[in-house]
Order: structure tokens, then sequence, then C-alpha cells
DNA sequence: ACATAATGTGTACAGTTGTAAACATATTGC
DNA sequence: GCAATATGTTTACAACTGTACACATTATGT
């Protein structure tokens, strides 16, 4: 392998007596004995964006040599890499939960796309490496992994929907299109996080560039809410979109 | 047609007198020396399709013991696995222009969309693999990797939206609101893609689901575009007046 | 026909991987 | 205080990794 970035760590990480009052310091503070757990999943976020291997790819060994730890230690508290991503996912879904909080927060509908947009922009840069690891493993991850995803992102379009639903600004649609349009947004979303995250920082053009156009493209996605089923009294209305009321 | 060209009766059988490991291929015809490259490309889909590692994880060793060579033969095609890589999305793209090719036959607008998605169902389930690869590495592959992966999707939006611009459907809208357009269409597709992947062979009525959804997700997205700067106060509005005027 | 390049093989080696086994220390419950 | 449990370290090892090297075979151009 042409790595070779570090010979060979002999000690892991030496006597640090506790005495160690306080702590959420920067990284590199040395924490209590009992943090290990978080320390392994702060490393494995860690080295995968550093790396850009997925999960799968992720060396146990190297994730224990970046938390601090010793290699076997890692069994102390996952059995596995899989289960390592697990509980990465509990981790990503408190944080998306954060932010569908605070979109919820704007009472303003007419203001209602660019404010969640900002928050969406200010999440996905204040947590790049959940975000990566969420964009990643989506396509990428195991089975499991994916349906897990899913998961989470089924429920965000639920509440999402619902939250739409009760705005009343498209009485013409089912709840099914309600659902059909909170899923297209949050995957224009999702599928913007790679941009975002590449965006350079010290240039904010590209960022209101890019803000505008996602904020055109929702618009669009809105637009064509609005009319839905308005200029479509029976011609488009055929036997076979009546037949599949089921989603998934 | 790329398929069974080769059956040449050359008797010149190579001498392998050595019979390494098990073989878990499933179908080892014996290939022609000179196809090693197109073995080792096919392979190493074949191993990433079977192993859930992204290309990043994939053993070189691995991939040269499916195309049924040595490891060191590898190098003499290839000087990398991202190199491999690279010449992976040239068969990709390759096979993304004939699907193109196919939907532009479709002559009647009216049913535009449902013969596209057909096609696109079609040519998903036929090359399973290159999408696969496609839809894993638009993440989560190297900085390179995804630049090639976003210029094939911006290649194809281009000529997406070139196809809708001279069909004259919506006439407000600018080239790039063409562009914007043809490219959220592409991101839906692709979007779907895992879930095309992961469709169950025996139920058909699940791909019909799924069919009824994009269907109804790209019809939104048409009527959104259909009414785009129609209900709104023509030029004079642009994007920067927009921000703090919009209460009406 | 013959030199040369292209394409393939086997061997070797140094690093890395996951993980098992035994041992050490800290935390907790009684 | 003391056993039990939780958490960590060290050592060890077999399997696997990429790739350098020397060599064998085939294809190709003159």
């Amino acid at each position: 392998m042409s790595r070779s970035k570090s010979r060979e760590t002999r000690q892991f990480r030496s006597s640090s007596r506790t005495r160690r009052g306080e702590n959420t310091g920067a990284d590199n503070a040395p924490r209590k004995r009992g943090d290990t757990r978080q320390n392994l999943l702060d490393a494995a976020m860690a080295v995968m964006a550093a790396d850009q291997s997925g999960l799968a790819g992720l060396s146990l060994r190297a994730v224990a040599k970046e938390a601090g730890v010793s290699p076997t230690a890692f069994y102390r508290h996952f059995s596995d890499m899989e289960e390592l991503g697990m509980a990465m996912l509990d981790e990503i879904g408190d944080m998306l939960r954060r932010m569908l909080r605070e979109v919820r927060k704007v009472g303003d509908p007419q203001q209602m796309v660019q404010s969640s947009l900002q928050t969406f922009f200010s999440f996905v840069k204040e947590n790049r490496e959940k975000f990566l690891v969420l964009s990643r493993e989506r396509a990428g991850g195991s089975a499991r992994m994916r349906a897990a995803i899913r998961n989470q992102m089924s429920y965000f379009s639920t509440e999402l929907a619902s939250d739409i639903q009760l705005m009343g600004a498209f009485p013409r649609m089912t709840r099914d299109d309600h659902y059909r349009l909170a899923s297209m947004i949050i995957q224009m979303a999702v599928n913007a996080v790679p941009d975002v995250l590449d965006l350079p920082e010290d240039q904010p053009e590209t960022e209101q560039a890019l803000a505008s156009d996602m904020t055109k493209q929702a618009l669009m996605l809105l637009l064509g809410a609005a009319h839905w089923n308005a200029d479509r009294p029976a011609a488009s209305d055929s036997e076979k979109d009546r037949k599949n009321r089921k989603g998934k």
C-alpha cells in the first residue's frame, strides 16, 4: 500500500492519570476512561472523512488508533464494524431530528423555502462528517445499513409531509401526494449534500449560487404541487393511476 | 452484440498446469488471451456486486482471481485500481448514451414520460452491475471518480435539456431553467436506481408501484415547469428583489 | 527470420488486517 | 473490604494485501 503515513504506534496512550475534572474540550483533549465508545465513533467518522473509503472499507485498527485505543478495545463496544455503523446512524438520526425541529420554528410560510434551505446549509456545514457518512452509505453500505438509512429518510419524509399538509397549501393533494412531494424535497436535499460538502469556504458566492439553484428547484416542485390535479379533470386520469394506491 | 463474439476453436489451450485455488466463477468459459483487460473490468464489477464494497475497498488480488489471471497481470492493463474505475466509467458512459439514444426514439410527446421510464427500467435491469457502480461511486468514490461521474451526468443533463427545449413545451423557461429541469429528472432517476436494483424479480407489482410513483414525480416536476414564470410579475422580478419584498 | 514489444506466470517480501488468549486495572454492588 | 463486572492492554498469529523481480510465452514489425 502506498500509504505509510505513520509508522507503528508503540503506545496508544500512556498513563494519563485521571484527575480530569472537565471534558467536552477539543478533539485531542484526553478524555475520561468511559468515553471510549464515543471516541471510537468520532474516530471512525474522522477516518472515513480523511480517507475516502466507505464504512465497509474501514480498518478496525485504524479506527482504534485514531481513537487512541488498542485495537482489541474495539470489541468491548462493538462486535463488528457494521454495528459501529448502526450506532453512527443513531447519532445521525438525532442530528436530523434536531434539524427538523429547527426548520419547524419558521412561522411565515412565504419564507419557508429559503429559511429551510438556510438551516439545511448550516447543519450540513456544522455536521459535515455525519452528512458525509449519510450520503456515502446511502448507496454504498451493507443492505442493513441502507435499509436503516432509508428508514431515517422515510421518517423524515413523513414528518415533513404532515407539516406541509397542516399548512393546507395544497388542498387538492392526497396524503400520498404530500408524502411524495416531501420525499422529493428531501431527495433533492440529500442529493445536494456532496455539493455542499465540496463548497469552498472562502467564497460565499458559490454557495449563493448553489442556494439559488436549490431554491429554484424547490419552487418548481412546489409549483407543480400547487397545480396538481388542477388541470387534469379526466384526461390523464387513467385507470392505471387509480389502481396503484399503496406506496411501498 | 458484445457478448458472444469469440468462439474461435483454437486448440492452443493455455498450459495451465498450476491449477491454483478453487474458482468461484460461475461460467468460466476460456477466453482468448487478449481479452484479459475486459475480463478484469467484468471481474471488478462482479466482485463489487457480490461483495458490497466500493471500488476503493476492492482487492486487486480478488479481482485478478475472479478474472482468472495472476495478480501481477493486473499491472499490464491498469496501473492502479482507480484507473480501472475510470475505464469502468467509460463503459458506463457508453451504456448511458445507448440509453439516451433509445429514449430519443419516442415520437409521441404524450407518452414520453412513461416510455422513457420504461427504457430506464429495462436498462437498469439489463446493466445492473454498471448502475450499481454508478450509484455507489457517485458519492463514495475518490474525488477524481466523483468528478468524472458528475461529468457524465452533466453531459446527460445537457442533452436532455436540449431535447426538451426543442420540443418547445415550456416556452417561458430559459435555457438554464431547462437544464435545471433536466438535471432534476435525471437526479430523480439516479436516486431511484438502488430501489430498482433491490426490486424482487418475481413480483412485478412492486415494480409497477415504483414506476407509478416515479411517473407521478416526473409529472409533478413537469407541471411545475409548465407553470414556471407564469404566475408572477414577469421580467422585472429578479431573485434579489424577491428576497425582501415577498409580502403580497 | 529475427529482434522487440506485449502479455502472461510464479516467487518473494514487507505491511496490514482481524481477532483470539491471557493479563491488568478500574468501577460497582453488597 | 471484597468479589464481580466492565474496560483496557499486550502479545501473537494466520490470512491477506500490493507490488517488485525475474522469467516464459505470444504477437508484431521489418
